[in-house]
DNA sequence: GCTCATGTTCCCCT
DNA sequence: CAGGGGAACATGAG
């Protein structure tokens, strides 16, 4: 699941552990700790936890937790005494709850850092709720390649994953395969607004709504039709990634 | 058994 | 150097 909207709904979870002691740290699958080690966090508190794209992180001491939910991932609050998920791999007990960092299938995972964090999460551009018009021309101006590939990549704008940018180019009567050098001021700034709006309007529910009149709600029906105009959705790998986007009313 | 999956990274091309 | 394609990673669902 994990994009944007599903990163700012585990902000809100974590922030039950924000300003609590970090009793211990179970390593129950230690190969999901990616760097660092847990005593550099024991004994200490979490400070706010705070979303970077697709990245968690909270300051521990002198130390930062940063965490990556690759596709299967998620976080969980829950009391110490409720039964943990056979896929919780690594856990933060705190006073009158933990963390639960849950993941099936380990792509991701948990940092441990008195570093800089972008020596852990690479480069990434600004947050994709923070991009204005502006912003989105600049961030544009002068790359090649596909409007998806484009949203995609974490160091142009940070948190659009594959439903995100399948939404906003459906939402923007964009063909996903558009060539970003191509595509007029207008274009750019319907993708713009496409943007904003499925950012905005995602994060209160904490995931891309499946809900109608989206194209995520009717993406993975079959015999899937746009939900604009009725027509059946095409499908095809675009910028590696599983692309499904309305024939009829997306140009090029 | 086979295919596909909301992510990232690395290698090889063009 | 910038992008694209494909594979790999690990696990489950249909």
């Amino acid at each position: 699941m994990p994009e944007l909207p599903d990163v700012e709904g585990f902000r809100r979870v974590a922030e039950r552990a924000s300003g609590r002691r970090i009793k211990r740290v179970d390593l129950l699958d230690r190969t999901l700790l990616r760097g660092g080690g847990v005593s550099a966090v024991e004994g200490e508190r979490f400070g706010d936890f705070e979303r970077h794209g697709k990245w968690l992180m909270a300051p521990a001491g002198d130390a930062e937790v940063l965490m990556h939910f690759g596709m299967t991932g998620r976080l969980d609050w829950e009391r110490r005494s409720t039964q943990r998920h056979v896929h919780d791999r690594i856990v933060f007990v705190c006073r009158g709850g933990e963390l639960r960092y849950r993941n099936m299938r380990k792509f991701g995972g948990v940092w441990i850092s008195r570093r800089g964090r972008e020596r852990v999460t690479g480069p990434l551009g600004p947050d994709a709720s923070e991009v204005g018009l502006d912003g989105l021309r600049e961030l544009l101006s002068g790359r090649r390649g596909s409007v998806k590939a484009a949203l995609m990549d974490q160091r142009l704008i940070a948190g659009l994953g594959n439903l995100m940018v399948d939404e906003i180019a459906w939402r923007a009567r964009v063909d996903p395969r558009t060539a970003v050098g191509r595509l007029s001021r207008r274009r750019v700034e319907r993708l713009w607004r496409a943007m904003a709006e499925v950012v905005r309007q995602s994060i209160p529910t904490g995931r891309v709504p499946p809900a109608e009149g989206w194209l995520t709600g009717a993406r993975d029906e079959r015999d899937a039709r746009c939900p604009r105009c009725g027509a059946r959705l095409r499908r095809a790998t675009v910028a590696g990634r599983t692309t499904v986007w309305c024939g009829r009313c997306q140009r090029r």
